[in-house]
DNA sequence: CTTATATCAGTTACACTGAAATGT
DNA sequence: CACATTTCAGTGCAACTGATATAA
């Protein structure tokens, strides 16, 4: 448990008027800080929720773009790619989900290099149920209205662009 | 090298076309999913930045929080209740600081199960340059102005609100 | 005695590097 | 041949669990 007692103050406020005083701007400090520790946050609440399942949030979002796909399928390369992740751990989460019985392997007629993933129907029947509980606490976010979720998923877009090209 | 050549199109803005179609409403899977990014975006530029220094941003984070103690000294298990880090993280921690002779152990002669630690020399030197180095790529943020940073934090803190009572 | 603090041993997850196997 | 795709071996970091030593 990452979670304890809640302290008497907001750390970040704390350590940002500190950092004013001493440092200079603070704000850049306090927002970097404030990401870290959201995305703690919503991490430790998908891993609970999806402990059930067998998955992590890592894996979950494999089974997601795997039913995305128009296909079913997808090469490896093409998941790295979309999720942003190592060749290397792709690899190792296919094989967890394969272990798990959620997903095979089948390699590409077409390009035998390549290797391609798809669900399983105990997989469809996973990713459906895990979508479920995710979408029950709101991916962690049920403290914001519609509204502050746009505002802020249009800011850190921003910050995001390095990704993309359009 | 996380990053590789950018896509010709957001990723998480399609997820959130096909989620909004076959789900239901996609504001909380997208600002998830993007948290999740721009934390893994903000990270590497810190380890990057950091590697000259031999520390990760955890690292960096406590040598911080004990320039901003009043006494310079602070229990471990206070480093662990401010960062929100599991104390066996924080003696980890602690232990690779302690070799890398940026902080020094001491117990609490006031309770004697308490271990204090307190920066060196060396890891104030070491904790001025690295901020200077995150300053100088503002803390991974360059992209957003001033208000948008506010803007972000202020929502982000309503996320962080059970950290904290006030 | 119970409780708090720190540590240790061992597990898991995931990013990375470097190298190799295989196929285009 | 160069290059792309995947895999493997091994490293580093950091979270976790469970157990232990020490002290309040």
């Amino acid at each position: 448990m990452t979670s304890s007692a809640p302290l008497p103050f907001d750390p970040i406020d704390r350590a940002g008027e500190l950092w004013a005083e001493r440092i200079g701007d603070d704000s850049a400090m306090r927002l970097a800080t404030s990401i870290m520790r959201v995305q703690q946050l919503l991490l430790a609440d998908f891993d609970r929720v999806l402990k059930p399942f067998g998955i992590t949030f890592a894996r979950y979002e494999v089974l997601v773009l795997l039913s995305f796909s128009s296909t079913g399928q997808l090469a490896l390369s093409k998941i790295g790619e979309r999720l942003m992740v190592h060749p290397t751990s792709v690899t190792n989460a296919i094989d967890r989900l394969v272990d798990a019985g959620l997903v095979q392997r089948t390699v590409d007629v077409a390009d035998r290099r390549r290797v391609l993933a798809s669900l399983t129907d105990e997989g469809e029947r996973v990713l459906k149920e895990a979508t479920a509980a995710l979408n029950g606490i709101d991916f962690g976010l049920g403290a914001l209205d519609e509204a502050e979720r746009e505002q802020a998923y249009a800011i850190l877009r921003t910050v995001r662009a390095r990704d993309f090209t359009d």
